[in-house]
RNA sequence: GCCGCUAUCGUCUAAUGGUCAGGACGUAAGGUUUUCAUCCUUAAAAUCGGGGUUCGAUUCCCCGUAGCGGUACCA
């Protein structure tokens, strides 16, 4: 088993592109075979400079990597199509000497015109195929003259081709719907139609997977390979992932590349937990997976084959299941880069990794993404906390007599060491209080919560209270009474 | 226009020629002795339409309809 993950370089990983390359790579290792990378840089005009990299970086990010490839090498290099010229050369030739194939001097503006008035009468604006009944000597007095030509399949006028997707069974094409489509570009470079087939021939690949805007073109790519003589690997079609709308997922409503998901805080198992279920499923209910549950119960025929709409929701579901899942001192680790800006607010109020945990671990549970982290713990670093006031008032009480509630609570508070200065002990405390008291626990600890946080929500007091040390939490309290 | 693919709760999906059509996200209600979140419980929510085949069809077939894709010297 041999499949290959074959992108062009335009310097982002698609998000369309990463579950295509996930499917592509269990396939492969679910039966231990060879996933290999292969670069589609045909097109020349739409070259990225450090695309190659960042594709292999941001996969390796996620989890996925490579046995061959151009950064990874193998025994069937060259592995970017831009330096296997001289390989498609040869087999173009060969096809030109058994005449599957032909030259075609055709001006492009020549072809557009010619589309238009076909589109016009409402006729299928295919290529006239002008050149195919070209002679010999005409084509080699041209060539000898100069002239631009590009070389195009030689389709079958009639008869029909029946091609096999792993997927979706047989497909039936009428071969008169075929047109004779390039295959050398003027420039001499190949198009994906022709470079495809050799490559993942010669690459002996044996599992295709490709997007099913590709289907058109199945029937074509079929007949290269008979005109070869080559039996072709296996196809599967993926279905396309649509976004809200059921329109096509594309840059400009932003989203669509990996690397901007990594960038806001989402972690390699959500976005590959929640690709993978686009369009597959395991046989039980239990839908969190990790990537050896993945790689243990991939099968490439449970792949569905009906377009699946993009559920950002569901990924935020899956990013704050995983969130949770980490131990603290990794969502540390992976929160320091959002946690910067904070830390320059605040001197050092005790030392601050410690400091830096411990607020962490109370935004563990409401975290959905990384990035989210310097805004919700804001509060902890700031010294001198700006907030309404009527935020301090809980359902029917009045201004003063959340005052007076702070008050009281400042004199309990007062009394308490700093060494008992812990959520457990503070709790334990207040509540008794609060009891005794006969007192109303919201009149109390809203107040209490909003004096120490500024916020309508956040984690409980005792546990900010704690956090924040005994000093600090007096000062915002005391601060609220005035 | 022509060609092709697809069609189960709002979304991702499961299942079967006979099920109360199951799960997840989201939504709503309730609980977890203060907010938010977490967690738990409950609820509402679907087989695109029309014909066949069949004792029985969401499932198989046909025809519509809709969505999407292709129709390039782009991939």
């Amino acid at each position: 088993m041999r499949t290959r993950f074959a992108p062009s370089p335009t310097g982002y990983l698609h998000i369309g592109s990463l579950r295509t390359a996930l499917f592509e790579y269990l396939a492969a290792k679910s039966l231990n075979g060879t996933f290999v990378l292969r670069i589609e840089d045909t097109d020349q005009k739409r070259e990225v400079p450090g695309a190659i990299e960042n594709l292999v970086e941001i996969l390796k990010w996620i989890g996925i990597e490579f046995d061959e490839g151009p950064h990874a090498g193998g025994n069937y290099g060259p592995y970017i199509q831009s330096q296997r010229k001289k390989i498609y050369k040869k087999y173009a030739d060969e096809l030109l000497g058994r005449g599957e194939v032909y030259h075609c001097f055709c001006a492009p503006e020549r072809l557009e015109k010619m589309r238009a008035e076909r589109t016009a009468k409402k006729l299928p604006p295919r290529y006239d195929r002008t050149c195919r009944s070209l002679s010999k000597t005409e084509v080699e007095e041209k060539i000898k003259r100069g002239e631009r030509y590009v070389i195009r399949q030689k389709m079958p006028l009639e008869g029909e081709t029946t091609v096999r997707d792993l997927l979706r069974g047989d497909i039936v094409f009428k071969n008169e719907e075929l047109e004779d489509h390039v295959l050398i570009k003027s420039d001499g470079m190949p198009t994906y139609q022709f470079a495809n087939v050799i490559d993942d021939h010669t690459m002996e690949i044996t599992h295709v997977f490709r997007g099913e805007e590709w289907i058109s073109s199945f029937p074509k790519n079929i007949l290269l390979y008979r005109s070869f003589g080559w039996t072709p690997p296996v196809f599967a079609h993926i279905p396309l992932i649509l976004n809200k709308e059921g329109g096509k997922l594309s840059k400009r409503q932003g989203d669509v590349a990996v690397e901007d998901y990594k960038e806001k805080g989402y972690l390699p198992e959500a976005l590959l937990n929640f690709c993978i279920l686009l369009g597959w499923h395991p046989k039980e209910e239990n839908e969190i997976l990790s990537f050896e549950d993945m790689k243990a119960k991939f099968k490439i025929e449970d792949i569905r084959i009906s377009p699946a709409v993009f559920d950002s929701e569901k990924l935020d579901y899956f990013n704050g299941y995983y969130i949770r899942q980490k131990s603290l001192d990794e969502l540390v680790e992976l929160c320091w880069p959002y946690l910067k800006e904070n830390l320059k607010m605040t001197e050092n109020r005790k030392k601050k990794t410690e400091f830096l945990r411990e607020v962490v671990a109370l935004e563990q549970e409401r975290l959905k993404k990384l990035s989210e982290i310097g805004e919700l713990t804001k509060f902890f670093f700031e010294d001198d906390l700006q907030y309404d006031q009527n935020l301090l008032v809980w359902k029917k009480l009045t201004v003063d007599d959340v005052k007076e509630n702070l008050k009281k609570l400042l004199s309990i508070l007062e009394n308490i060491s700093e060494k008992d200065w812990k959520k457990e002990i503070l709790e334990k405390t207040i509540m008794e209080f609060l009891n005794v008291s006969g007192l109303k626990v919201g009149d109390y600890l809203w107040p209490m919560r909003v004096a120490l946080t500024g916020q309508k929500a956040s984690p409980g007091p005792f546990e900010v209270a704690e956090v924040l040390g005994k000093e600090e939490s007096l000062k915002r309290i005391e601060k609220a009474t005035d």
